[in-house]
DNA sequence: GAATCTATGTATAACGA
DNA sequence: TTCGTTATACATAGATT
């Protein structure tokens, strides 16, 4: 960059940290524009900023942005491989870790909705206060999520069936 | 770029604009690591590229991005708003067509958890062919699913009792 | 802080092996 | 096709207003 290296770290400096951080988010969402318009592909960038409002800032828009991770989560994170495990513990590892992970994640969406119950109890008003389009949204979104659930049925319901012969 | 202006469009030469994805591809990836390590943000992209084996690319992986795009997703796609709903029976509709998907949630979860146990008693041979890493993936990205449905449901029921005080 | 202004560092289009 | 190489266009750090 201009005028003196930066030091690839973080950047202790408020005032400079706001400023690159204005200034590289604009570029970065630039480049994704131009490849996306240059190769004719889809992209999407997301960035959570504790300095921005606490809203994820995302390219090209939030509504493109959830089209596009509803078709990534559908994706199958299982790819085919030959590889054949030799150990199965290893296996049963893992697992122990995962239903760790998942332990977690209870805890954390447990305090998540005690926070939201909270939080709508602060007023009488809430849904006074929603636009119809964001309750839109809303539905949307849930709709994309029981797509996603109806497809990993149907990847196991296959999984499935191909086993069995 | 170099050695001549590039028009921001479409690159019809095929050698030319997949030389050019691969090329602004890792660009773009290495800025949005510069950007997440100089301003301490977390960020991620996701490409889907027809040409590339239709399974998007992303950065900086793929858990990762499910993790991030999950919190995306728990986001309240509900901004604030001071304008006043003056139809009440608009949002009444909306509700019983909030409750309708609701039920349906329950059948579908009902379904996969069925399935689930399905395919647990498939027998050792399926984990033979699964990676590791995937299967963390999978029971990862299930239970992501879970709160995020629990989510939203919450938010809807609590909306819901609001209204009728 | 935000907007402008350069000097410089980077990214990359075109080319050649 | 996929690498290097190089000339240029572009992004941007630091300074200034």
């Amino acid at each position: 960059m201009a005028r003196g290296r930066v030091k690839l770290a973080y950047i202790t400096n408020d005032a400079t940290r706001k400023a690159t951080y204005k200034k590289r988010k604009k570029g970065l969402m630039k480049k994704a524009s131009e490849l996306s318009t240059l190769c004719d592909v889809e992209a999407c960038v997301v960035i959570f900023s504790s300095t921005s409002d606490s809203q994820p800032e995302v390219w090209p828009s939030t509504v493109a942005t959830h089209r596009m991770l509803s078709n990534f989560k559908m994706m199958p994170a299982i790819e085919q491989s030959n590889r054949t495990m030799t150990q199965e513990s290893l296996v049963k590892k893992r697992i122990a870790k995962v239903e760790e992970q998942l332990k977690k994640l209870h805890e954390e969406n447990r305090k998540k909705e005690l926070t939201q119950v909270m939080f709508q109890n602060l007023g009488g008003n809430y849904l006074n206060n929603v636009k119809e389009e964001d309750l839109n949204d809303l539905s949307w979104l849930i709709d994309q999520n029981l797509n996603i659930i109806d497809n990993k049925l149907h990847m196991r319901i296959e999984s499935f069936v191909l086993q069995e012969k």
